[in-house]
DNA sequence: GCGACAG
DNA sequence: ATCTTGTCGC
């Protein structure tokens, strides 16, 4: 059974189709308006990309939605964005140089909505004071590397076992799904904790599970493996390839180096032979030093033994699959 | 105006 | 994340 945090999530699509069918004709608006109204202006990125595989454009009229600065963004149609422009005209906006002229007066951004992406924040929020950071050490017997791979109409879920001890693979599992929920930077965890729900599920005690993104390394201090560690009563580590929110202390070419978010040590960048460092960050259940200490234990290249084996195992899943 | 923005 | 061929380097 899914954790309730991760039960009834909004049809995001839907939601972003029904908020553009409100904008009248002879008004426009922006990417980020569409996407404040969903609950969250970080969105805006996923809204152009809902715009551009809308495929009803009597319902969902799509040429109105456009740049902030007035720009026309792009419009997928064979013709291009002459057609957005050509389209927009003919509804009596303005275009000159390519942009919307006196954006303001045509802006409609009333959209009637329940903003759904405030009230996922609103679970983050509720949940994070339930994340564990322990002081002493936990005992480590397995660790777990997880990880997804997308394909066009399936995902792959994955995750591979390894002995503490001998560093070796005891056991590895792939399932197949389908990815409902996009990815919207922040919210990450709404997209792949259901994918990856049945693979924690086997999940042995005594194991902690290192997830490819971040622990409290995140704006809200609850990243997709707090979640996870929430979720599935897990002990669980970040490892992000790419830095989320926060500023690396010193640029230490060796090791580690404190990242700090407003003044608070949240997680390290650790690098190796002057590589580009990850970034890892307590999940839940693990203190900093010992999540730290555990990546490090299990780093032979860049990216730790288990996400990168997890990484593997994902993508040969889908490629195997008759699918593409 | 440009960059930022886990996967 | 994914779409993609060859190419440069340890």
């Amino acid at each position: 059974m899914m954790h309730p945090s991760l039960d009834d999530l909004p049809d995001l699509w839907e939601e972003v189709y029904e908020l553009v069918s409100q904008v009248p004709e002879g008004m426009v608006t922006t990417y980020g308006e569409v996407a404040k109204a969903l609950g969250d202006s970080i969105a805006a990125r996923f809204v152009g990309l809902a715009m551009s595989m809308n495929t009803d454009v009597a319902r969902v009229p799509c040429r109105r939605v456009v740049r902030s600065n007035g720009g026309l963004g792009g419009y997928t149609s064979p013709k291009g964005v002459a057609e957005k422009a050509r389209l927009l005209k003919n509804e009596g906006i303005t275009i000159r140089n390519g942009r919307v002229a006196d954006l303001e007066r045509h802006l409609f951004t009333s959209f009637q909505s329940s903003e759904p992406l405030r009230l996922l924040r609103k679970r983050q929020r509720a949940l994070k004071s339930q994340v564990a950071a322990p002081v002493s050490d936990i005992e480590i017997d397995r660790v777990v590397g997880m990880d997804v791979s997308y394909g066009t109409d399936r995902a792959f879920a994955s995750m591979v076992v390894f002995d503490a001890r001998s560093g070796s693979v005891i056991a590895e599992r792939a399932v197949a799904t389908r990815a409902v929920f996009p990815y919207i930077p922040t919210y990450l965890a709404f997209r792949e904790l259901p994918l990856i729900a049945p693979l924690a599920a086997l999940v042995e005690d005594g194991t902690v599970v290192m997830y490819d993104g971040n622990g409290i390394l995140h704006p809200e201090k609850f990243g997709i493996a707090s979640h996870a560690g929430v979720a599935f009563d897990l002990p669980t580590i970040g490892v992000a390839k790419r830095l989320l929110c926060g500023r690396v202390d010193t640029h230490a070419s060796e090791g580690a180096s404190r990242v700090t978010l407003d003044g608070e040590v949240l997680g390290y960048a650790y690098s190796r032979h002057s590589r580009s460092p990850v970034y890892v960050s307590p999940g839940n259940g693990i203190s900093q030093a010992q999540a730290l200490l555990t990546v490090m234990a299990f780093t032979k290249h860049r990216i730790p033994q288990p996400i990168r084996a997890a990484h593997k195992l994902a993508n040969e899943a889908r490629r195997s699959a008759i699918n593409k």
